[in-house]
DNA sequence: ATTAATTTTCAAAAAGTTTTGAAAATTCAA
DNA sequence: TTGAATTTTCAAAACTTTTTGAAAATTAAT
């Protein structure tokens, strides 16, 4: 297969399965644009390459830079901007996670905890099996944070390495 | 906190939750109805409290069946069909994970295979980098599903017991 | 200070997704 | 069978998200 067409498939193929993942099409498209590119590129070989326009490539560079995974970049001599994206994909997948712990994993735990102590009979199977699956979900939860935490402090070799220090 | 208000309370962001998952808003609030509830119940009961149409409540809860977080149940004597979740958190999560590894990681994984091998110039740094991005993304995504895989089979006890089994 | 290049913003348009509700299909009891 | 209860379907409406593009703001060179 042909570089060009290797990777149409792969940024057409990044972008779908970003949205399976609440990322928008374009900004998982971008970034992998990025990954692929040797270089820092401007916005407008973005617009070129993926055929959009302007407002949408710079509105999805800064969620991309908000999210923490692509740069800018001053080129000395350049007038133009450059951006580049981090190209390890142990760094950008610890990244990621570190930022949808913060955004989801935690205020969904801290909402759990309020709920937990529900008034009323317990002996009532309402309320009983209420309570058990808010505790349920937060146990599970508590131990996802755990593995998550662990997985974000170590790098390259978390697998071997930092899962055995979390079961010592 | 009243049972009412904490069962509105959770319904309403675990719907939210799900939209970051990919999930509708309406299929997740539905799941966490089913969760919450000890006994089955019907498509007038889920129609009643959460206040959504007929048919949106019979296609969510075709979608939650296919995802296999829900079950039809058949109670004698009745002429309704009553429907009850997975009530076990980890028996939830691992479900999930199964169906989304097989309806995501794994399309992927065998896409990357067939971009691996582009042809051209090695020396190249477009090609370089491409083969470089795409073979660490297969690489990143091969040891997730191998740990996906032992998480899928063991159960409640899989964090202590199962990943020392894969590190032996 | 002026100007031209570049980036940012944001209202409106386009595209995409979810929901409704009523008609069609199915089920089941008499 | 027949008919009432129930479930399913799906086109159209409502809603949400994304994209566009042109105007405003910013930047940097002269």
């Amino acid at each position: 297969m042909k570089l060009t067409d290797a990777k149409k498939q792969f940024i057409s193929s990044w972008g779908a399965f970003g949205t399976h993942w609440g990322i928008n099409k374009t900004m998982a498209q971008i970034h992998a644009l990025l990954m692929i590119s040797p270089d820092p590129i401007t916005q407008d070989d973005i617009m070129d390459e993926l055929s959009i326009s302007r407002g949408n490539v710079n509105m999805n560079i800064r969620d991309l830079i908000n999210w923490g995974l692509v740069d800018r970049v001053i080129i000395p001599g350049e007038r133009k901007e450059f951006f580049t994206a981090e190209k390890d994909i142990w760094k950008v997948a610890t990244q990621i996670i570190k930022e949808r712990k913060k955004r989801e994993l935690d205020p969904m735990l801290k909402l759990l905890d309020q709920l937990e102590d529900v008034e009323g009979d317990k002996k009532d199977k309402n309320v009983k099996q209420f309570v058990e699956t808010v505790s349920g979900i937060k146990k599970f939860g508590g131990q996802a944070d755990k593995m998550l935490q662990v997985m974000v402090k170590a790098d390259e070799n978390w697998f071997v390495g930092s899962l055995l220090k979390f079961f010592k």
